[in-house]
DNA sequence: AAATTCATGTAATAAGTTACATGATTCC
DNA sequence: GGAATCATGTAACTTATTACATGAATTT
């Protein structure tokens, strides 16, 4: 698993709660690792049984106490043991993948049309990243230089992929619309 | 859920067993949507009680009675009606970026062995796929040429992806070896 | 002699999603 | 007056993984 070791990146920071978790982990982390609040909460209270994590509540008038969670030492040899060991990458399971796959028994126009939508899918997507900059300037007030070259990296790769992923929708747009079904070669990849 | 509908494109295919989907799943989708044996046995019984499959069980000496599968009309109209249908394409969870994202509290040399041992996985990665024409020339006898090209668009796609992430990572080695921490830029990536 | 292929399945566990529940306060 | 914010949690369900189980026949 990995959202306990986002949540003890974060938690390594500062001491916060599982809503503020929540609202920091949309912001940031959520592009390559989403989190839903139940979850969030859920994990929270099994690192707390590991030991990973003290919780202190704090009692509010017309409120739900507020529970601060701050990262052990024991979190924290957790973290950092995770931090530098290397990770298979994951298998991503790309469901309009397996469209693409069976396609050959669609007609054209409707395979155009699927195409089409996830290309507009994707040029938001490029666009909403344009945006992240700015927002993480705000909300994120640690100044360390070395912090934020990281943080903005993970948006650069999304950029890099999108860019990626658009350009290769619109030359499969272009050769579906020409009926050109001559299959694409590896070479032709490396611009 | 998408094991389903790549199950059912395959029995579009013709009548098989599990142990044969399994098979041809790990040739092909298992690219983009991998699947282990047990999710397969369990996903077909599944299919079964929907209906959209039927069952031939072929007894036989000293094995496990062949169960083959076929497609039914009411999992004909599924698979169609699913592949035409745009899918919001899922967020994927990239590990590693949790551990750049974190990196800044990393040191370099921590950060470039992880960084060197992806582009090795993803240089290994684009070296597999170009063994994959060959491999389904010989297993898939399909001969339908538009079939075969929206097969191999996947591959296309898998190695366009790879040779992306492979530029990004080798972007990244070089700026962290020169301890170049300017925030790269969104045009940068535009070339 | 050992590994692989064929061929099925079950059980336990993990991780995540969706939906429900509560309720005061503050902003528009 | 309605929506958003703050703040917690539970329950049911889905999907997938890991590990176990069996056992003959064939290939290396």
């Amino acid at each position: 698993m990995s959202l306990e070791h986002a949540i003890l990146g974060l938690l390594n920071y500062e001491p916060m709660t599982g809503y503020e978790l929540k609202k920091l982990i949309d912001l940031s982390i959520s592009h390559f690792w989403p989190a839903v609040q139940s979850q969030i909460y859920k994990t929270l209270s099994r690192m707390e049984t590991d030991e990973w994590l003290t919780v202190e509540t704090i009692p509010q008038e017309s409120r739900p106490p507020r529970k601060v969670y701050t990262i052990t030492p024991k979190g924290r040899t957790e973290l950092f043991d995770w931090l530098e060991k290397p990770i298979p990458p994951a298998e991503t399971r790309v469901a309009w993948l397996v469209q693409i796959f069976f396609a050959g028994q669609m007609e054209d126009s409707k395979i155009i049309y699927l195409l089409r939508h996830l290309l507009g899918i994707q040029q938001q997507r490029l666009n909403a990243f344009t945006n992240i900059p700015k927002e993480n300037r705000e909300t994120m007030q640690n100044d360390a230089v070395r912090d934020r070259f990281f943080w903005m990296l993970t948006v650069d790769y999304g950029v890099a992929q999108t860019i990626s992923q658009i350009q290769w929708l619109e030359k499969v747009i272009r050769a579906v619309e020409n009926h050109d079904y001559r299959l694409p070669t590896l070479e032709a990849n490396a611009n």
